[in-house]
DNA sequence: AGCAAAGTATGATATTTGTCATATCTTCAC
DNA sequence: GTGAAGATATGACAAATATCATACTTTGCT
């Protein structure tokens, strides 16, 4: 189970400048550390649960997490991921619905917890804060609705290359090439929108065209361009 | 082509009410009007296209819209509707990326322009307003995330009935029961991810099945139980 | 180390859906 | 009205994908 850690300080966060909370002043920072907590996670663990209420905001400090939804017959779909400096659970409160999705750790996590009053005093006083959660959602929503357009016009194949393009974005490589997240293969088909089946067999097949190289879990991008051009990203 | 109106003031705009302008003081809509201006479209035309660069965001006053994007092999995908009251093209700005979407007129319709300098000095002055924003572009992510995970698990049937129900919530039924909007089934099957042969197929088993019915463009809601029931909205 | 459980892989088959061909029906300009 | 163009409808077929069965491999636990 999750268990309290030793706070860290917002102002001293390596992921800070890189988050939304990049452009706070040192007493902002102060503020924001006022209410905070920190809680361990180890792989498996879930921070949230689809359907309750938030009451503030997760800031992952280290770790992976995937964010997923239940499909009308049970079946999980992974709508995002979120690594160091990513925070979660935000827009629940702002849309003012429970929370749409599961967040679910990849891996041994550290999640700090912001309480909604904090929160939105920053939204309240500081105009620059306000405009960088605007620009978050609006970017969220601009990525979804590409996606929407590709589960609907593309195939299996090239949603499944456009995944990996995707997780690579996200979480790096390593100095292999390989991407450095460990997903099964029903994870990646709960991305990909398809059968773990289809999944195995069409990693198979990149993996036949030189595209990628499989070592267990681990996914090596061999010719990344040629994934895009798959992915009809360009053409 | 779009020709300019008298513009009509926000004060007095009987959208207002609804509209993300809801909590504006009688001043603030008197700057929101300085430097508004006002155009008319005839069906079919373009409002803005994909790919350009926004400079404000516009205002529905009159009429129905559809915002869709280009998929990979140029097929078109709607992504979303505006009628009275809503606004488009302010995502572009928030997210810091070119526009998007394209903006089509479904029918005639008098959209208002607010340039981008207004919005944003509404944002940085009127926390209110931010919060506003920021509670459209969460439930925008939060629709748009229900929308993948529906795309990526359900059935070609079950779309379009779904679809058919997002119709009905967005542009209402008139007195007979029917979905107040005329779309061509090549829009309609833009909008669900499939073939228009399909959709015409689809429509014709939703037909035989007394879920509805169909008289050329109109679309008669017989049994929006049932039709809740086949998308699997609830079971 | 050895066992059980989970995850991965592959084949066979059924179903769904896309594509192409063609026919009929509307709509609208002239 | 009349013809042309576009939209709607239906059938036949091909392709993609899901489902089911089964075997193999890895992982974690004692």
């Amino acid at each position: 189970m999750s268990e309290k850690l030793h706070t860290p300080e917002c102002a001293t966060c390596g992921s800070r400048h890189k988050s939304v909370f990049c452009s706070l002043n040192s007493s902002q920072l102060i503020d924001l550390d006022s209410d905070k907590s920190c809680d361990f996670y180890v792989k498996g663990e879930q921070i949230f649960k689809e359907g309750s209420i938030s009451r503030g905001i997760f800031c992952v400090n280290k770790g992976k997490i995937k964010l997923s939804k239940m499909g009308p017959s049970g079946k999980e779909q992974i709508v995002r991921f979120a690594t160091a400096g990513d925070i979660i659970g935000y827009n629940s409160m702002l849309s003012k619905r429970p929370l749409s999705a599961t967040a679910t750790t990849l891996e041994d996590s550290a999640v700090c917890f912001i309480p909604a009053r904090n929160f939105f005093e920053l939204i309240r006083l500081e105009p620059n804060f306000s405009l960088k959660m605007l620009e978050l959602t609006a970017k969220n929503w601009d990525n979804a609705s590409r996606l929407i357009t590709d589960m609907a016009q593309k195939t299996t194949k090239q949603r499944l290359a456009e995944m990996l393009l995707w997780l690579k974005e996200t979480f790096g490589l390593d100095e292999e090439n390989c991407i450095d997240v460990k997903l099964s293969r029903e994870e990646i088909a709960n991305m990909v929108g398809t059968a773990t089946e289809a999944v195995i067999r069409l990693l198979a097949e990149l993996k036949k065209e030189k595209l990628i190289a499989l070592e267990g879990k681990r996914i090596k991008l061999l010719d990344i361009h040629g994934l895009v051009v798959l992915a009809d990203l360009i053409d």
